[in-house]
DNA sequence: GATACCAGTTTGGTATACCAATCAGGGATA
DNA sequence: TATCCCTGATTGGTATACCAAACTGGTATC
């Protein structure tokens, strides 16, 4: 694996991880020096966070994205959109094998199942459902959203309550998949994506003050 | 402007105005020497259209993405997914003044108008209308899908006939939105852009043994 | 004490040298 | 004649030197 591919992976790593924290200033000097690759690689590596939205410019200089409100809300507009078209195609295919997987995945989540898997599978429930619809651009469209919204998810403040419901949410989903009910589903998603925008954003708005205090810039909606 | 957006611009304007081939091999030495500026720039500026799908990786180099059917079908499914968002977001705007713009573009074209023009904003039509939805993400989709298509566009055969029926679509379309009416609006535009590819997937493929012959790769669905 | 200005430093932008992997082509061999 | 292999040229990947613009801190001036 070339150096620029590891640069880029494990930035990005550290930006989700917020281990950098949203808004904070880089420097590629800084970034050459951390990961021990030259400028050309780090270059790139910025040029292709750049595109993920992970790292904006700033001026001249390069800033890891602060996390927007805004742009959540749009994001889960363009969710709605790009989810519910995924879940038609899905529903329409004769193979349920995938579906199987989907769920196998969730099952594999319990009681005692650490914060870091709920976060990683609840988003790829999302990202492997839009890759069985063999849409491509869709598939592009919700991973890439899913990315962006990763350090805030990662932020929210949830309840146990609110992780039960959703897991029942991505089970109905599901079914309604499974038994060929495109329209259903798809409904069922869009709900799903409204609630959870709906509480992610208030959480984070609830929680502004003492992310700021940690250093994470939060852009008011 | 630096030379990274020079060459990203210039590189990009050879691209899509097929002055280099679908499927053409490009070194970085050969731009460089061709824009006049070192490899950095270059590098950069490959990064980025890559990104919006103008280049891809063939192994170890680059090479001009070549016209790919399949592709094109994928991207119909995903545009009626986005534009039909965007159009019933469009529709609850109270204020019409950005629709009134847009039919101003579509009465700019007129019997004589050369053929550029037409294909310029029969993109940006489309692109105009998401961006007048307010959603970044929902334009940036449509902005993005239809630089894709511009290629295959401009290389389809269309007869006055199939250009006099898009606008009239384009009208009913912004009929409906001016009315208020996004769910008709949306089903107008479904429907549009399945006959469009249609057309455009079939045109191609008719004049593919032509396309091949003057040096352009055209991948078959 | 506030402000304007200046020098030194830092930063991204660019050019370029070097390397390893790859490719093309020609010649030796069966 | 067909095939294999070797060699030199080409290519993207990387490191680095240099530049101009932007920033920083301190000082002189009012």
């Amino acid at each position: 694996m070339s150096q620029m591919q590891q640069v880029e992976r494990q930035l990005r790593e550290m930006i989700l991880g917020l281990d950098i924290g949203p808004g904070e200033k880089l420097t590629e000097r800084w970034i050459e020096g951390r990961f021990g690759a030259s400028r050309t690689p780090v270059r790139a590596a910025l040029l292709r966070l750049e595109t993920e939205g992970l790292v904006s410019r700033d001026g001249r200089g390069w800033t890891v994205s602060p996390i927007n409100l805004a742009e959540i809300e749009q994001i889960a507009v363009y969710r709605q959109a790009v989810e519910a078209a995924a879940a038609r195609l899905t529903a329409t295919l004769e193979d349920k094998e995938g579906l199987d997987a989907i769920e196998a995945m969730l099952d594999s989540c319990g009681a005692g199942t650490p914060r870091e898997e709920w976060h990683r599978i609840g988003t790829d429930f999302h990202v492997e459902l839009a890759r069985l619809s063999g849409n491509e651009f869709l598939f592009r469209a919700v991973r890439d959203a899913m990315t962006r919204l990763s350090r805030a998810r990662w932020l929210e403040i949830r309840d146990e309550a609110a992780s039960a419901r959703a897991w029942a949410e991505h089970r109905s989903i599901l079914a309604a998949l499974r038994a060929g009910r495109g329209d259903d589903a798809a409904a069922l998603l869009i709900s799903h994506i409204g609630g959870s925008r709906d509480r992610l954003v208030a959480s984070l708005q609830t929680e502004r003050r003492g992310l700021r205090a940690r250093g994470f810039a939060v852009i008011a909606a």
